[in-house]
Formats: C-alpha cells, structure tokens, sequence
DNA sequence: ACGAACAAAATTGTTGACAATGTTGTTCGA
DNA sequence: TCGAACAACATTGTCAACAATTTTGTTCGT
C-alpha cells in the first residue's frame, strides 16, 4: 500500500501539477487572462515543466485554459455571452438529470434534498448568501448524482468549472437568493413527487431566470 | 504563406499526429479496445513520442482513449448503456438546437435543409442506406450549425465522435431508414415552421426512437 | 520625429536519454 | 505438479538540453 505522502517530485508529478493548478485557477487565484508561463508554474508546483506542459494540455480540452501556438497559455476568461450558452446547455442537461433523478432517486436520497431545501431556506432567511450559494451548488450536484446519468455528470462538471467566477457574482446581487430560493423548493418538489416531467420543466424554468439574472 | 508540405517532422508533430491518430480511430482503422503503444505510434506517424504522448491527453479528454497510470492507452469501447447515455444527452442539447435554429437560421439556410430533406427521401427511396446515414449526419451538422449555440456544438461533435461505429451499426438495420425518415423530415417541418418548441420536440422524440433502436 | 529593418530576449516546441512502474516468464522449493 | 519468489522485459513517466518561433527593444534612414 502505498503511503499518502505527498509526491513533491518525481512521483506522480503530472497530476500533482494538474490538481494544484485545476484548484488554483478555480478558487480565482490566478486573476483571469493571466499568462501561465510553463517555466515559472513549473517553478511554483516545484515538478518540470514537461508535467507542467501535459497538465496544461487536459486543462485546456476542460475550458479552463486557453492555448495559441508559440503563444503560450492564459486563464480562460468567460464572456457573459459564453456564461449564457453554457447555462442553456446546462439547462437541458440537468432537466435530463432531474426527471432522471425522480425516477431512479431512493427514498434516502429525497429526504436528503428535503433535508437540504430546508437548510437554504435557513441560509437565506438568515441572510448568509455564500452559505446560501454553496448549498445551491450542492443541491445541483446531488440532483445530477442521484440521476445516475454518468454522460451528463461528466458533461456538466466541466461546464460548470467554467462558471465561477460568474457564480460568486451571482450570489451576492441583492434580492437574488430570494427568488432562486422558491425556483429551488420547487425542484425539489417536484423530484420528491417523482415527477419526471415537471422535475424536468423545474429545473429548466429555475435556470431560465439564472440566464435572465445572467444578463442582468 | 506556408505551403501546405507535409509536417512529417519538427513542425507541428503533435497536430499532425493527434489529427492522424484521432482520423484512424474515427475510421476504423484501430480495431476496438487495441492496445495504443507510444513508441509504436511515434514510429507510425514518424514524430516523436512527446507529440504522441500530448495527443493521446487530449484524445482521452475527448473521450476516445483510455489510458490508465503507468499501463498505457487502449481505444475506448462504447458500451450499448454508455450509447445510450450519450444519445440521451445528444437528445436535449440537439433539441436546444433545434429551437434556437428555428429562430436563428436565415431563410437561405432553411432551404438548405429542404434540399436535404429531399435528398434523404430519394436515399431512402433508392434504398441507399449508405448516403442515408450520411445525409443523416450532414442534417444534424447543419441544424447544430444553425443555431449558433457554440457551446452546444462542441459538447454534441464530441459525443457524436465517441458514436461512430454504433451509428453504423445502426443505418444498415432492416427498416430502420423509412422510420427514420418521418421523423427527420418532421423536424425538417417544424424548424421552417419557425416553431421553436415543436422543432425542439421533433428533434427529442426522433432520437428517442433512436435510443429504443439502440436497446434493440 | 516617424517607420522599417534588424537584433536580442523570452517562451514555447521538440528531442533523446534516464528512472519508475508494471508485466511476463523462469526457477526453485515443497 | 503447483505455487511463490525472482529476474528480465516492455512500457510509461520524468527530466534537462536544444531548436524554432514570436515578441520586444533598438538603430538607422528619411
């Protein structure tokens, strides 16, 4: 059994470099269209810039990074145009998820998202927005994880990597998590009532307003 | 301006051999589930192992290789349940397509996807289940073209990709053609209606139909 | 002072060699 | 004969140096 030590090197330095970097980027500490200079990151992980480079290449096919030849690598930076066709396919993808979901789901997983309605409804009247959002994330998750659609999983994990940065400025707009809230218990509603179709419609009408928040 | 000589070494190796090796998947030419050995393929498209070795992260992302730590790389295999999954999320997002078609696409553009219709209906007529499958694919191009929604199009060409030897599988069923056909030219209809729902439904229950042809 | 040609620096792309890991075949003992 | 330890092989992972390309800064002519 091989010990959880950390490989700082020569160990499996690839995905070392690549979960260090993935994280980097996603909790916003490298500022958006920052160059990424393969010597310095490799510098930084303390592993070669061979890993730093293959680590770069997986990043680039998720969306997080962009690559122009003999240019070099810089943070992807979403336009909100682009945050609005990825939110549509979203859309689609998690309503599939949703009737899904209310079909397959077990009576244990229903009670756990009653159990986490209840607690947005808490966060919000408590006016905690980041408690709020991180539990919306969380509801999102569960629903697409109960579906058992392992596609659209995958699919929707790296669309949603994509959207960070647009989702912190999402939260914290005034009078936000109010309406989301309500769009929310319905979702769960519906998935607990097993449902399919008007889990699907749920879902879809709660991200329509997201892109209609989106736009502003 | 470039001429167009091939980059056979020390230009573009990686693009060369990843759209090779990507090409030779796609047609066939990689029996499935065979073993991808680097040095092998390095040797095969005369570049070096780094560039075949930067192709094969991508082609994993993109869902055609496997590649398991420190065991190599295969062809992925899509299983009958895993087409099935892809084909259900091919369902939604085309059908996002199809709406956003009917409102986007030009008056030209809708006369195209006449012409096609009729082509289709003379295939099957003919009883060219080939070109069927052919004008069928181009038809699902044109109408994700149409809409605009870039991020749909690519998530759909790398689902479709992972597709190719289950649609032919498919195109060459007994019947399989003339059932099809209805429902592509309903499509067809209800994208030059401008209706953006019964495009969207049209699109959903046609590959619903294809799922259940799938199941077999 | 302005623009073009040119040179220097920075950065990515490529190569071959080496290390780590997993696989397979063989030998030895019971 | 069977099974486990072991050794030889095959393959991937990592590294440091080199080549090609792009960008930037400078000089020269007008």
């Amino acid at each position: 059994m091989p010990k959880e030590a950390r490989p700082s090197t020569g160990e499996q330095a690839r995905q070392h470099a690549l979960a260090q970097l993935r994280q980097a980027i996603l909790q916003g500490d490298m500022a958006p269209a920052q160059r990424l200079v393969e010597n310095e990151l490799a510098e930084q992980f303390g592993v070669t810039r061979a890993s730093v480079r293959a680590a770069l290449i997986e990043l680039e096919s998720e969306g997080l990074v962009e690559r122009i030849r003999n240019r070099g690598s810089r943070v992807r930076v979403v336009t909100v145009e682009e945050a609005v066709a990825i939110t549509e396919c979203r859309m689609v993808l998690e309503g599939l998820c949703a009737g899904k979901a209310a079909v397959e789901a077990t009576d244990e997983q229903l009670d756990q998202l009653t159990a986490l309605g209840e607690a947005m409804s808490k966060a919000v009247a408590d006016g905690e927005p980041v408690t709020y959002s991180d539990l919306n994330h969380e509801l999102h998750a569960h629903i697409r994880q109960f579906s058992g659609q392992q596609v659209a999983v995958g699919l929707l994990e790296r669309l949603n990597a994509q959207l960070v940065r647009h989702r912190f400025q999402l939260a914290l707009r005034p009078g936000r998590p109010q309406k989301s809230l309500s769009e929310h218990l319905a979702m769960i509603d519906a998935i607990r009532a097993r449902d399919p179709q008007a889990a699907e419609e749920a879902v879809r009408s709660h991200l329509a307003g997201v892109i209609d928040a989106l736009r502003e």
